[in-house]
DNA sequence: GCGACAG
DNA sequence: ATCTTGTCGC
């Protein structure tokens, strides 16, 4: 894929709260097409002993839910985690993974959040505006936000409510398990975000395309400590 | 000031 | 996220 730079990651935090400000404003909350049959999931793994990120990102066709392209590439940290400035830590590895992606998918799952965060600009809302594509932010916890007791079955969800506003949704992904919580990227709403993660489930609570990117980052990244 | 805090 | 063994449960 052809990625664009929209500005630099070498930057203070001070200067990464003012992109995200900035940014925010250009973000698209509805659907900008009803097409979402090629389904991408993108995740970063650490390790503790290398500053190094792996980033990989698998395709997936739907309904099959059957893998068509898959990559991943390493990179160095150049940015700490910080809560809510999580983009720019990931984000440039995610880019050099996409860059050498053949296939343009129709919309992309992040292992984090959307909309749900504090300036409403969360890793998988920079990403679509950094790919202009449709994203989803699936995340395993809570950044911002509260939601009330959902059911236990597959199925069950419940709004995420911060600052009176709807920013997400908590979603029971299996029976008897902790929801995953889903909120939009870019260029999707949350009823269609909701219904592709839906469609994205397997037998685990994670939905594949990020399952599956999680497993590829973590086997690469183990082969290659393993090399030295 | 105190507690919370994606990965 | 990473490090790390066994162990409880479907």
């Amino acid at each position: 894929m052809k990625i664009q730079q929209l500005h630099p990651w070498k930057v203070s935090y001070t200067e990464a709260i003012a992109l995200q400000q900035e940014l925010q404003k250009r973000l698209i909350l509805f659907n900008s097409t009803s097409n979402f049959n090629l389904v991408a999931g993108a995740d970063v793994s650490y390790s503790k002993k290398s500053s190094c990120l792996y980033a990989g990102v698998v395709v997936f066709q739907l309904p099959q839910l059957e893998i068509v392209e898959q990559v991943c590439v390493e990179a160095e940290a150049s940015f700490p985690y910080i809560p809510g400035l999580l983009t720019f830590r990931e984000a440039p590895t995610l880019l050099k993974a996409f860059q050498q992606l053949q296939t343009t998918p129709d919309v992309v799952l992040f292992d984090g959040q959307g909309i749900a965060h504090p300036r409403g600009m969360g890793l998988a809302s920079h990403m679509g505006l950094l790919l202009n594509l449709p994203t989803i932010g699936c995340a395993k916890s809570v950044l911002v936000g509260s939601y009330s007791n959902l059911g236990i079955e597959k199925g069950s969800q419940v709004p995420i409510m911060f600052r009176d506003k709807i920013v997400g949704v908590a979603l029971r992904s299996r029976n008897n398990v902790k929801p995953i919580f889903i909120s939009i990227g870019h260029k999707i709403d949350l009823e269609t975000a909701v219904a592709v993660v839906q469609s994205c489930l397997g037998k685990f609570r994670i939905p594949e395309p990020i399952r599956k990117a999680h497993n590829l980052v973590n086997v690469t990244r183990s082969m290659s400590e393993n090399s030295i």
